[in-house]
DNA sequence: AATATTTTATCTACTAGTAGGTAGATAGCG
DNA sequence: CGCTATCTACCTACTAGTAGATAAAATATT
């Protein structure tokens, strides 16, 4: 199905210009242009601009969260989940021009749909447990290293550690931004 | 002189509302409304609205780094200094609601003036020299801690993780998840 | 000191272009 | 025929920016 295909078009093309300029940065006629289709269509597929940013959210947070999990059967340990996460976050950077779509949606926040605001914090609480039980096996594996004493911290400062270091990899588009401020970290894991 | 206040008011606005809803988040219609002066009269103060923008941006660099600088003296111990930088990095939240501008900016980039962008990037490495300076006193200070072994990395990670942490307190307007993300980072100077 | 000129800061009124969104026609397909 | 997906054509509201008038204040000239 063609039919299909143009939604598909339309969300990929909206994605990447949200992570690239933000969701006020773009319009239905960029996006007309984009995949090749008139821009009233594009209200065929998605009434309104906050439905579509809503369903890109919603994409990106199921693929991510599933990618993530997938860490968990594919690297035995904590350790090796949380250098892939590291890893994961650079790749989303692409050639450091683009965002993660949660921090790109961060800055305009206020003007977005509640439904959009509510798919945007619920990913981040996704994450956040995420990192939070990679922590908990940590310190039951290798306690009292300095490591896991607090989870939940932990698992904040590593979130806003990638989302941090995106931003400084994005102001420059140099990718050596984005491993220069996660070196320690990656550094202080591998002493484990 | 009230004349020359305007322009001042009209970067306060300005700064406001970067900070509270990125580059693209609000118009010469909307600082007219603020300011209360027709939105025509802007024009003569800032041309464009790319001179407002480096303007705000030059004048923001110039007034953090002076307040950093001042930390210098102010405190005696440069982990007294990084204490007060990254809670200098809360009180730019305010409410929750804003962001440090240089975080503001970086989502939309792209669209930026090349002399904005110049001044942005100014800022940053100003920021991470600064950062840089302390991390390397802190060596010679209390060696082989664990702190100090690679002041440039430790710098990158430090600015990553408080605009990261804003980040994450502007997701939900609340503070403590700032709080939360640098409860690690300072707990780790707290033991020196 | 009085008058003339320029500068400053604002206004009203306007432009061209773009934003998101709508109405209604149309083509193809099962 | 009815449904899906697209089109053309349009709307209203808003965008940054311009043109030209105006009143007051600063500066220069007589």
């Amino acid at each position: 199905m063609n039919k299909v295909d143009t939604k598909t078009n339309l969300m990929d093309a909206a994605e990447q210009q949200v992570r690239q300029k933000g969701a006020d940065g773009f319009s239905y006629a960029d996006l007309s242009a984009q995949v090749g289709i008139r821009k009233a269509s594009i209200h065929y597929h998605f009434p309104t601009k906050s439905d579509l940013l809503t369903a890109i959210m919603a994409r990106y947070s199921q693929e991510v969260l599933t990618t993530l999990d997938g860490y968990v059967d594919l690297f035995p340990t904590p350790k090796e989940q949380l250098i892939a996460f590291v890893a994961f976050y650079r790749s989303a950077l692409e050639e450091g021009d683009k965002l993660c779509l949660c921090v790109a949606f961060t800055v305009g926040r206020d003007a977005l749909a509640p439904q959009t605001r509510l798919e945007i914090s619920r990913f981040r609480d996704a994450v956040a447990t995420w990192l939070q039980n990679r922590f908990e096996q940590l310190s039951c594996a290798s306690p009292a290293r300095g490591w896991g004493e607090d989870p939940t911290a932990e698992s904040a400062a590593t979130l806003a550690l990638v989302e941090g270091a995106q931003l400084a990899a994005r102001s420059t588009a140099d990718l050596a931004h984005y491993d220069a401020a996660t070196k320690c970290f990656l550094g202080r894991l591998g002493q484990l």
